[in-house]
DNA sequence: TGCCCGATTAACT
DNA sequence: GTTAATCGGGCAA
């Protein structure tokens, strides 16, 4: 499909909701390849993972409260969360059926307004900018203040690529439903958070 | 109201 | 391999 846009992959056309409105880990196994911006600021997705309402790992286990709404509103919105106190991590909300999903953003290889980055990140090797979902968030300048954005609309930015032979394993850092596999990354791949 | 812990990172040993 | 930094959500009291 390399460079040929479906109507399920063109973030433009009309059809997308199709896209968001799947399984969380469908949306993120299809999201390898593609890019977002924040202001003009991103790159390529090369690692994502799935989180799911009857998934035990994911902020939307337990239903609706103030912190997780976002992700039980319309798909293809931005989901921030404060982690661990410091960092913010950026979500795109998808679902199918019963409301409550998501795709964690775990790393992009930086491609436009790596100056900025650097910046932001304070050092300049493109490999370290936004390999992590905490890294990602600073690049690209992610806050509170992203949380409940439409994605097809300024300041965020999607456009859609030829999907890269993937890698799955289990997901990082939680410590429930481990063992589940919804961490996908793009094989081979420089800019991952950590290899699989 | 208080306490615990996390979808992390960077700087240690 | 280990640990501090740092803060808000969720739950117990």
């Amino acid at each position: 499909m390399s460079g040929l846009l479906s109507e399920h992959s063109d973030p433009s056309n009309p059809a997308r909701q199709g896209f968001w409105a799947r399984h969380p880990a469908e949306v993120a196994a299809d999201l390898i390849g593609w890019s977002v911006f924040v202001d003009g600021v991103g790159g390529r997705i090369v690692e994502t993972e799935a989180y799911h309402h009857e998934d035990p790992a994911s902020h939307s286990y337990a239903g609706p409260t103030p912190r997780n709404a976002v992700m039980f509103g319309p798909q293809a919105h931005a989901y921030v969360y404060r982690s661990y106190g410091i960092h913010w991590c950026l979500n795109f909300v998808c679902w199918q059926g019963a409301p409550g999903g998501g795709v964690l953003i775990r790393a992009l290889e930086p491609t436009a307004g790596l100056d900025i980055m650097a910046e932001r990140r304070g050092l300049a090797d493109p490999r370290a900018l936004a390999s992590g979902p905490g890294k990602l968030g600073q690049a690209l300048g992610v806050t509170r203040a992203h949380n409940g954005l439409a994605l097809t609309s300024p300041p965020f930015a999607m456009r859609s690529g030829p999907r890269p032979e993937l890698v799955i394993g289990p997901r990082i850092g939680i410590s429930k439903a481990v063992d589940l596999p919804w961490r996908f990354g793009e094989a081979g791949s420089r800019y991952l958070s950590r290899s699989f």
